[in-house]
DNA sequence: CCGCTCCTTCTACACCTGTAGAGGGCAGTA
DNA sequence: TACTGCCCTCTACAGGTGTAGAAGGAGCGG
């Protein structure tokens, strides 16, 4: 992907998480990005292509990610989950936007199976996950990671949609950083049976 | 809202689920609802209220729904996990095109602030699980129902886009149900501390 | 029977979107 | 200088979409 591929696809994946999968249009993109009318029309001829380019733009800064989660270090169940911590709580607020991007492709995945192979998101924090899990004596790393991703990631997307309940925590704050903690914490204990 | 808006508002409910909100269009919802063109546009004059009668027609039926988690038994971990994967199983097969429709809607909700007063979705599974959690024993119903929710919605979204490990079991399957089953139960146990 | 009201269907029209292709400038090369 | 290839910008146009309002018709009180 070209450089200037990638400035329109950074543009549309804003677009996308402000205005929604509905707001995701050529013009759109343009405008957003700053260019010249007809611009995102040309790198990204049809509008398949442009979501297509979301997607990959989406995977490709994931994987570009340095998830340091404190390897090396006498492993344990509180540092795990505070690191775990520190990524989710990342995924809320600095990567807020991409977060949402990447729901709405997932949903758009939905309907549209061939971007499920690009959007393997979550594919190299899981591995790590089932790593650390496996270290800390999981007794199936495989599944156990897998429901531990799903359990951050519904954490994440509940509180994002603000679908929570009444009174939910504005996010960023301290006290909903120290809440999210202490539930990864919980739900690491849970899923490892200890 | 009447039986008409109701029929159209299903429609809809359809359409979201299986084109995004992308096809949500009036004629799309004609179409589908096999009335006469024009006649979405009459009900819901504008896109914006079409909108929020498919939010408002998913807010009716999840109220309506009946959730029996097996109250006045003695009540254990293993049941209350049986009952919560119940009531989540069928919202990944039966109820499939609901719970799409849902989280498109939660995600529009983003940048809509007036849909989320209407899609205080989980409000009363939410209500019940606190109330149960705390016949548990739990020691902060309001925050670990909340947990165990948005855990449960994790474990739904992973599921339904497909976004899970490679070689996903296929929902529906008894495996599934079984492997369900014992996520919630592992959860449960994490976020009651037990 | 008339007239009224409400529900439904039909139609018009401005605007938005996707998509294609024509032009225009700017290297680098002979 | 002329040429060639490339990247970028501009414009056209068919079709879809949102929205409003007119037309039709069934039921009902007078």
């Amino acid at each position: 992907m070209t450089e200037r591929m990638a400035a329109l696809a950074d543009a549309a994946i804003h677009v996308v998480a402000t205005k929604g999968m509905r707001g995701l249009t050529h013009r759109a993109v343009d405008a957003e990005a700053g260019v010249p009318p007809g611009s995102t029309s040309a790198y990204f001829r049809t509008r398949k292509a442009l979501v297509e380019g979301v997607v990959q733009r989406l995977a490709d800064l994931d994987n570009a990610e340095v998830v340091d989660a404190g390897r090396n270090l006498p492993l344990d169940l509180d540092l795990l989950a505070e690191g775990a911590a520190n990524v989710f709580d990342r995924w809320m607020s600095t990567a807020r936007e991409r977060t949402l991007a990447r729901y709405a492709c997932l949903l758009e995945a939905t309907h549209h199976p061939e971007l499920r192979g690009i959007l393997a998101h979550g594919e190299r924090p899981r591995a790590q996950m089932r790593e650390l899990l496996a270290e800390l004596g999981a007794e199936d790393p495989e599944t156990q990671s897998r429901d531990l991703v799903a359990f951050l990631d519904g954490l994440v997307f509940d509180r994002l949609v603000g679908a929570g309940a009444l009174g939910a925590p504005t996010p960023g704050t301290p006290e909903s950083r120290a809440e999210l903690t202490a539930a990864i914490r919980a739900a690491l204990r849970g899923v490892l049976g200890k």
